[in-house]
RNA sequence: UGACCCGUGGUGUAAUUGGCAACACAACUGAUUUUGGUUCAGUAGAGUCCAAGUUCGAACCUUGGCGGGUCAACCA
């Protein structure tokens, strides 16, 4: 184990203490992350990925990439790169270990013929629904199929012929022969094999039986030597089929060994790929990548970074109680991580000008600013300032409250980096509404501060008008309005969308130092949020999406 | 009327495995601040789902309730 952290953090990595203290397969640790491919990775997946990678990295152990690829009707390639990008990006390497469950068809189909041998397998040649009958219910045993007690003989030649193609789909499945009174409702003769005439994205037009993934996980893991097969609770009920087609396929005392946690659930949103899906195929995102969507993808595209994810995945921990973790955990864990990192920039998402009467027309300034004040190592820049400005349409209030301590007539505040102004005149247009202000500046206070001591309540962030760089910003809110959309039996998820999860701001003014960066590229907007660059933009055309506001103490 | 799993502040976790219920997020107060950010100091909030038992001692062990979840796909 790491020196810095000794301890086991959580149940899993204790149950691996125990199995190591008990000389458990010769001490190896060794997971795999298993992804079926078919369809993106969301924040769920991140955290099974750090769960994985990271504690076979504390035990010095090694992790798999295993693209569990059984059901050539959903998956695709293009999933299967993404995924790899997603697992990359966020920091982590399978090295040569890359698998797919398609590698081992020759071997499950082989371990199939075995347990025929042995009687422990049967072609079943009824529909769907008399063998889902014939399962019975939780409650009460089910009874045994007709074709049970097929001879082995009878049963490989079938099998042969179901393999080479003589059998239409749903015509017949291989089923092993396990437990139909059993309780847990797995043990109840499961389904080994269907037929599927469809051409798999890695192994073309070669087979149309797939293995199921009862039949296919435990096996894979077995032959790529996993020690610890972590997945989430919805399959503890099968880890006695886990271990009973482990149990028939073993030739060691070593066993791999199924270990369950709870999936992630974050507050005002959907996890499951399913209702993902739909989101995205009805439209109500733009895409997987939607900087909405909790996808790894998406979350990315929206400004997270990999640290902040993998920081949000430690802080969420591992048990197996089902709960709900508040987005505003995810939101710190941004936070934190751009707050010590992002470069700092001015910008202006509801620009309302303002005229500097008394500031010489034509003159440009450029002003010292510092790129982060958490970070000395980031140094400096120079930001123009002149008579024209934009300030925020929020920073100022006719009639001030209480509580606000802005710009408002008369009352002077301090431009950040820049020059205290005050402000002298409210123009407005026929509708009444400001256009402009007018105000003067005190040219003793350049920098920002007074030689006399004055003090001013706020600091106002700015861009000069001739230099700014104009650019659409793109502000999103949580994708639903409720905690837990998917958590109400009597309503659909649809129900609760959010219909202003998304704002574009198609005149907003940002300073020019961003226009050098590149897509993706972070930034504080000083007193507003983080903000990065879409993909979307163009030369032409800056976008920006904001990944989170900053933390904001003004109670109105 | 089954099997399996889970119940600790508002939320997520922890409690050196039977010994003072701790941490983080969120909230609130104050200080600092050229970001109403950050930072710093502090406040409040659970007595561990309930009951009984074992024990000097129970969040932890036992039994029984109660509540929640999962399982009856030719999905994973």
């Amino acid at each position: 184990m790491d020196k810095e952290d000794e301890l086991p953090k959580n149940f899993i990595q204790q149950q691996i203490v125990e199995d190591l203290a008990e000389g458990k397969n010769g001490g190896r640790v060794h997971t795999r992350f298993p992804p079926e491919p078919n369809g993106y990775l969301h924040i769920g997946h991140a955290k099974s990925i750090c769960l994985n990678f990271g504690t076979a990295k504390k035990f010095g152990g090694l992790t798999n990439l295993r693209f569990d690829d059984t059901n050539p009707t959903k998956e695709d390639t293009e999933y299967v790169d993404s995924i790899m990008e997603d697992v990359r990006w966020l920091g982590f390497d399978w090295d040569d270990r890359l698998f797919y469950a398609s590698d081992y068809f020759d071997k499950l189909y082989d371990f199939a013929v075995a347990l025929i041998k042995r009687g422990k397998a049967y072609v079943d040649f009824q529909s769907q629904e008399v063998i889902s009958d014939q399962k019975g219910v939780p409650t009460r045993p089910g009874t045994d199929s007709p074709y049970r007690n097929t001879t082995p003989e009878e049963n490989l030649e079938i099998f042969a012929k179901m393999k080479a193609g003589f059998y239409n789909e749903g015509d017949c499945v291989l089923r092993a022969k396990v437990d139909m009174a059993s309780p847990n409702m797995h043990m109840r003769d499961p389904l080994m094999y269907r037929i599927l005439k469809q051409p798999h994205h890695r192994t073309g037009d070669k087979w149309c039986i797939y293995p199921m993934y009862d039949y296919a996980h435990g096996q894979c893991d077995y032959w790529e030597g996993i020690t610890h097969s972590i997945c989430t609770l919805e399959f503890e009920v099968h880890r006695p089929l886990y271990d009973w087609f482990v149990e028939e396929l073993k030739d060691s005392d070593y066993r791999p060994r199924q270990i369950e946690f709870s999936r992630l659930n974050i507050s005002y949103t959907v996890m499951s790929k399913r209702r993902l899906l739909q989101l995205v195929k009805e439209n109500y995102v733009k895409g997987w990548d939607d900087p909405r969507m909790p996808t790894i993808c998406g979350l990315r595209r929206r400004g997270y970074t990999p640290e902040s994810m993998r920081a949000f995945s430690d802080m969420v921990g591992i048990t197996k109680v089902d709960g709900v973790t508040d987005v505003a955990v995810l939101e710190y864990c941004i936070r934190e991580d751009l707050n010590k990192r992002a470069q700092r920039v001015m910008g202006v998402l509801d620009p309302l000008k303002v005229v500097i009467t008394n500031y010489p027309e034509g003159q440009v300034e450029e002003i010292d600013a510092v790129n982060n004040p958490e970070d000395e190592s980031m140094g400096k820049r120079k930001v123009p300032f002149s008579r024209e400005l934009y300030i925020e349409r929020e920073d100022f209030m006719e009639t001030p409250t209480n509580k606000f301590y802005r710009l408002s007539p008369g009352r002077e505040v301090r431009l950040r980096y820049s020059y205290f102004i005050k402000c002298s005149e409210v123009i407005k247009n026929e509708q009444g509404e400001i256009t402009e202000l007018h105000c003067t500046y005190d040219p003793d206070t350049k920098g920002g501060n007074s030689p006399d001591g004055r003090k001013v309540k706020a600091t106002l962030h700015w861009v000069a008008v001739a230099q700014a760089v104009k650019a659409e910003v793109r502000l999103y809110d949580r994708l639903f309005t409720d905690p837990d959309p998917a958590g109400h039996k009597d309503k659909d998820l649809l129900e609760f969308l959010n219909p202003d999860s998304l704002q574009v701001l198609s005149e907003c003014y940002v300073e020019p130092f961003v226009k050098n960066a590149k897509p993706l590229d972070n930034f504080q907007f000083e007193r507003l949020g983080y903000f990065n660059i879409d993909p979307d933009s163009t030369a032409d055309k800056m976008v920006f999406n904001r990944t989170v506001s900053l933390k904001d103490g003004y109670k109105k």
